[in-house]
DNA sequence: TTGTAATTACGAATAAATTCATACATTGCC
DNA sequence: GGCAATGTATGAATTTATTCGTAATTACAA
């Protein structure tokens, strides 16, 4: 199998492949005027932007017609894992166990929120 | 309480900060080499980063003798959380609950760190 | 067909991060 | 003192990411 170079999202590209990953695909217009809510940017950036990661392939696009509609192409848990990776290694000295207990005591997660965990550690550990 | 600005350290320093928090404190040479090891820069490179990070006050320095030694001015844990929290906002919908889900199902915890985890839980659940 | 609104394409400006060459300063040793 | 070794300071080049103005294209309604 050949793997190809991981080309990690940038800062703004991660706020776009939010928006294709919430809604499945959308139009440059969709997203720009979902950012708008919380940035503000004029549309050409966005339109650039997606123009890129297409190049780059961390979106797909459908071109037949005009209005161009992209989804993402990296899913977002390969993505979610791959940014805790770099930050266990480049962070947390490699321990994901350190990462896991800074999360939780620094986090108000409900109990309910707790008792998922736990169910998960216990599978975790039958696994063993 | 006056909160200053929050510098975010760029992945360079990042690198630079884990070489002080390993040592307490380093002078430009020590951490140079040190990251000689897995990288490859010139040394006045590693020496503008420090410079930079100290005026960012990153670090601070004790320049009383002709090899300026430097030591972190963040804590690891501030640092830490705060990338924790950009990549839980940003990359897990705000749910940290979910990062750690993700993380324990990713990684090959052993059972003992496991187990340490189980009891952080069920402190926290005492707690609410 | 022609005009207009919406869109994409392109190229360049700007900003941020990284890299490094070169100059200058300090120390210790002969 | 004079020289070599080891540092720091500085400015600029390079690279990467972001932003945006302007031109070209397309769809479609009048």
């Amino acid at each position: 199998m050949i793997k190809t170079k991981i080309s990690k999202p940038t800062e703004s590209e991660l706020e776009i492949l939010s928006v294709l990953w919430n809604r499945k695909n959308a139009s440059v217009r969709t997203v720009h005027e979902e950012l708008s809510k919380t940035k503000d940017a004029g549309y050409t950036t966005t339109l650039k932007l997606m123009q890129i990661m297409f190049e780059k392939k961390l979106v797909t696009r459908d071109d037949s017609n005009k209005t161009h509609i992209y989804a993402p192409a990296v899913t977002r848990e390969k993505t979610q894992n791959q940014f805790l990776h770099r930050m266990i290694d480049g962070l947390f000295a490699g321990s994901a166990t350190e990462l896991v207990m800074q999360a939780l005591g620094n986090n108000n997660a409900s109990k309910a929120e707790l008792d998922k965990i736990r169910e998960l550690i216990d599978e975790l550990k039958l696994k063993k």
